[in-house]
Formats: C-alpha cells, structure tokens, sequence
DNA sequence: GTTAATTCGGATAAAATTATCCTATTTATA
DNA sequence: TATAAATAGGATAATTTTATCCGAATTAAC
C-alpha cells in the first residue's frame, strides 16, 4: 500500500511524537534502533519531512528531532503519507490509467473510490497524538 | 496501491474477458495494443495467470489467450491480485512491522482493518464479466 | 513438409526504490 | 577554542521492479 520510505516515515514520526509528549527531543540513531529500520535511509526520509515542515531538526551535539508539543495533535498521518508518497493514492486510478474520472472512468473505477475515499478518510482523521499516547501506554508497538 | 503488472494484469484479463464473451481468442500483440502495455513484459504477466490456471493459452498459428465462457463470471479480482502482488494486501500490516495482530498490533492497525476489510470484499465480489460489459457497452475504457 | 503466426522461457538491460558511506556543517559543553 | 555529538547532503551501491531481446517450441494453413 505504502512505501518503505513511506512506511519508515510514519513509525519515525509516531516515535518521535511518543518523545516530544514528555517535551524531549531523540537522536536518528535512537529512532532507528526503535522503529528497527536502516540508519542512513531513515535520515533522509527525516530530512524529508522537515523540509515538509512536519517535523523540526536542531543540528549539533545534543540536537536530533522533535515535534513541538502542540502540534502533535494537528499532525495528520496523510500529511507524512503525502509528503513521502505524494497523492498518488488518493487521486490516482486503480489501473494506472492516466485519465480516469466519472466521464471516462476505467472498469473499477466505482469499486475502488469507495476504498480510496475510505483509506483517505482514515488517513485525515487520525492524528499523531492519538498513536503516540497508544505506544506510550503499551497498547501498540513500532516493532516486531 | 498494486504494482504495474498487476495493474496490466488486471486489465489484460478484463480485456480478455470482452473478447472471450464472443467465443472468440486474442493474441498478445492485441492485449497489449488495447490496454496500452509493454508487449514483452505483458506477455510474462499472462504466462504467469496462465500457470495458476486464470486464464488460457493456446499456442501456435491463430492462438492467443482466452477465458472460457462460462468461467468468466467465476473469476474474482482477487484472484488475479493475489495471483501477481501476492496476499501481502489483505494479510500484511500497514506499517511493514512482520507481526501485527490483535494482541501486538501496530498503532494504526484498526485503522487499516478496515480499510484492508473493504478492499477485500471488493476484491472478492468483483467479477470478469461485470467488468467486461462495462466496456463492450462503452461505459467505461482500458486506456486513456 | 514448409511456412508463418503464435506462446514459452531464459538471459539481459533499464529504471526505480532501498540502502550505505563519507564529508561538511552545526552546536553544546568542557 | 577544542572536542564531541549531531544533522545535512552528495555520491555511490545493492536490490527490486519494470522492460526488452531472442531463440525454442507449437500449431494451423497452404
């Protein structure tokens, strides 16, 4: 559904949002060994989202990543999905075909709005606070 | 949401079906042509459907791919996804984590139940032939 | 039988995605 | 100011996906 970068990108954010509740910033390095992805590629995808404004970077010893704590809950997991992915999977056609609208739309076109319009739904409503508290208090994990 | 040649595979066998319905048989030069696809790499995807008995071929001078008639209304998308993408789609997690159940789910895991519940169902319950008549009859198209 | 039209299957190439490495830059602390 | 701990960013490598090429096998028609 998404791709690894992508998939990287939501438990990176979700992590950091579990650290930036208790107003704490966390390093790349702690990221990865929590979230179990490779080091190097979780960096861009997090340079990625900063320059995406999701989540902010201090440099330097004693620096790392951080959401500011209020805006933990205004972060929507399609606004991580976007940035990473792009919209492909909200306004795209199941068959990739290039034009594919109500006027001239592909064979599944009817079955697979409704599944779209549900996964964009789901995507909008659900902010980071919400899964970060669900980490925080064991009922969910990054891993394993 | 599927790989490419799933997405041609999805359409070649919806393409197949609409000649199928007239008894008749078409050649790969031909599926490729309507549904706008690489030849050669189309013609791996069909080799493919035919090895878990989706569709068939027959070899040789006037030979192609065919669908016998009466199964055409048997045959379900999910068969021709999970026949090319494999079931990660319905089983997998939304995050890549390698468990992910009720008891350790991962943090967005009811989210995606159900949205991966409704792909499903689509899935199971649409058929060749409902597909196939929405193009004979022009109401919808396999390219552009 | 010969020919032409086909699918089949192996080898290879191109492109995209995923992953790693190394250096530069920044910054807190001693 | 020197040092160590970080992120930033460019270059490159590995892997997977997508795509092409070509010869072999099959089969209908002449």
């Amino acid at each position: 559904m998404f791709s690894k970068a992508c998939q990287y990108g939501l438990k990176a954010s979700i992590y950091i949002a579990t650290i930036s509740y208790d107003g704490k910033r966390v390093s790349l390095k702690e990221i990865a060994k929590e979230i179990d992805s490779p080091e190097a590629f979780t960096a861009k995808i997090l340079q990625d989202l900063v320059r995406h404004n999701i989540i902010k970077s201090v440099k330097g010893a004693y620096g790392g990543f951080e959401i500011p704590k209020n805006e933990i809950s205004t972060i929507k997991l399609s606004q991580i999905v976007n940035a990473i992915d792009g919209d492909n999977i909200y306004r795209g056609c199941g068959l990739g075909l290039h034009v594919c609208d109500e006027e001239h739309p592909c064979p599944v076109h009817d079955q697979f709005k409704a599944v779209r319009t549900q996964l964009k739904n789901m995507l909008e409503n659900t902010n980071l606070e919400q899964l970060a508290l669900d980490i925080k208090s064991g009922v969910s994990f990054l891993k394993l």
